[in-house]
This record gives structure tokens, sequence and C-alpha cells, in this order.
DNA sequence: ACCTATTGACAACTAAATTGTCATAACATA
DNA sequence: TATGTTATGACAATTTAGTTGTCAATAGGT
């Protein structure tokens, strides 16, 4: 098992980062996609769908760091919507399985092929390599992070004086 | 001036990476400081006032992707809080230089101290190199992501049809 | 002296979530 | 097969972390 480094003292900034590029991000998906679809969170369990076709509300909710209840919300607003619909869950009764409708694959098609667009245009300095490469640092990062890992090192430090 | 590369089609999963990490490391946050201080703004203003002692307002907010009058009323509150205080700008009679008072430099240094010790404890296997150059990455990818550029890429795109 | 930009204060609003509760349904097991 | 436990959908109330807009006062440039 990888043992902690003083490479957590290279925590701070890059935490920084996250946060910074997280606004950056979700000021640019209002200007990408204007009033329709601009909700991280729709687009979110939208591409999840996409991905993966037929899931229920909490398995779409266990893959994403929000919980049951919100996924809930927005599902049932995509319901209204028509982008999603129900279908028989042979497993369960009650917790239908969820899938994009025509008209839902349509828009996250529309959604991924303007972004692909957009960023294609982003003076990106930056080759596949190294955001390839960071995204696995993040993906390690938010591995580190995950509340169970958080609780013990609390733990740790606070029986300790 | 650095084109445009294919490598933007490797931008969705980052974008993902950061969005996650942003919200378990809210959760984080959460956990670590429990109710002192869980804002992450109040946080960041705290840290921005450590690095460089005597800010306006507005200084410290351009320094951050969130608008002037939020890193207003952030300020007020800590004002009220007691852990900033106003002082005299020569340059400028209304706008105050703010500065952390002894007990804002405590908390600050005791969050840093805190959250230090949390994270040597945390199973991150990465060394120091790699979460640098993923801080870098980031940085140079939230720099393309800036509103003027954003813009002009949406522009483009939007005028061929 | 005049015009424009900046600042602090305040208000109203919004997005994106959280927590808690409830009734019902599913599941495990004795 | 009855029974206690967990999972699910629905709903409500609340919270956080912001946003935008407006205003009066003040600075700063020409």
């Amino acid at each position: 098992m990888p043992e902690a480094t003083s490479a957590n003292a290279e925590l701070g900034p890059l935490i920084d980062g996250v946060r910074t590029l997280f606004h950056l991000l979700k000021a640019a998906a209002e200007r990408v996609h204007g009033d329709g679809e601009r909700s991280a969170a729709r687009r979110g369990v939208l591409l999840s769908l996409h991905e993966k076709e037929l899931q229920t509300v909490p398995q779409i909710a266990a893959a994403r760091p929000v919980s049951r209840q919100h996924i809930q919300t927005v599902v049932n607003a995509l319901l209204d919507d028509g982008l999603v619909e129900r279908t028989a869950n042979p497993d369960h009764q009650r917790s239908h399985l969820i899938r994009l409708t025509a008209s839902g694959r349509d828009r996250i098609r529309m959604i991924l092929q303007r972004e692909a667009a957009i960023f294609a245009e982003l003076p990106l300095p930056l080759d596949t390599e190294q955001l390839r490469r960071s995204t696995a640092t993040l993906n390690a990062v938010a591995q580190a992070f995950h509340p169970e890992n958080v609780d013990a090192a609390i733990r740790r430090i606070d029986s300790k004086p």
C-alpha cells in the first residue's frame, strides 16, 4: 500500500486550482449553453445515462458526489421535460430503470458536440498526454479524499495530541 | 501563440474530475474544520490576506473567480468576527486596506496546520512532481477558460454554421 | 470643473445542493 | 411465513455560496 509522503504539502495549490477552475467552468457552461441545459447536474445525469443506458436513480447518484435525493429531483425534472423516461425494472417494482428518450439522446449529443467544437477553439497550450496525466492525478487525489479516508485521517490526528 | 489541438477532446474527463474533486473537497472541509471556518470563501479570504498582508476588498476579489460584492460580504463577516480589521489607505479614503488581526492570523495558521497534518495522513500515492505538474496543467486550463477566451470561441463557432 | 469609474452598502434573487421525514416496498433470516 | 431492516420515491424546509442590480459617495482623469 502506498505511503503518505511530503507530497501532500503540494495539495494546497492544487486545491486552489480546482476551486478556481470549478468556478470558471460553471461560468463557461452558462456562456456555452445559454439557457438550454445550464445546470451541471442535469448535464451530468444525461451524460451518465448516455454512457450507461439503463440505471435506477440510486445507481446514478452513487456514481457522483451528490445525494440520492438531489439526483432524484434532477431526474424528475428531466422526466417532466421528456428527456428521460422510466422503464420497468425486472429486479425491483418501485425503482424504475431510467433511460434517455430520443429527445434526451439528441440533447446530450448536441451538448457534447457543441462543447467539443468550442473546446477546440480554446487557446489551450497543452497536449493530450498532459491532460490525461493531470486527469489521472485528479482522480487519485479524489480517491484519497473519499470521506472514509478523510475521517480516518482526522481520527489519527485527533487521537495524538 | 499556442494553437488549439485535438488535446481538447481530453477536456471532458478532466472537467468531470474537477467537479467531482470540488464536491469531495467541500465535504472534506466540513469534516476537517467542523463548524469553525467551514466556508471556502472565508478560508480563501483569510489565506489571501495571509499571503499578502494589506489589500482592499476589490483587490482580494480580483484575484479570485467570484464577484466583488460577494467578497465584500465575506470580509464584512470577518470584520464582525474580529478576524480582520480595516486600516487607513493612503491612496484612497473610502476603500480601506484590510489586514488580519492577531486572532485572524492565529485562525488561518491553525487552519493550515490542521490541514497539513491531515493531508499527511491521507493515502496519496503521488509524488510532489506529479502534483506540481497537475496543478500547472489546471492553471493552464483555467487560463484557457477565462471568459474572454470562451466568448471568443463561442463567437467563432456560432459565426460558421 | 466635469465626466467616468470605483467603492461600499444593501436588497432581491438563484442554483445547487443539503437534511430530515414519511410511507411503501424489498430483502434477509430465523 | 412472520418480522425486523434497508432501500426507494416523494416531499418539505433549509443552507450555502454565490449572482445581479442599484444607489450614493468618492476618486481619478482630462
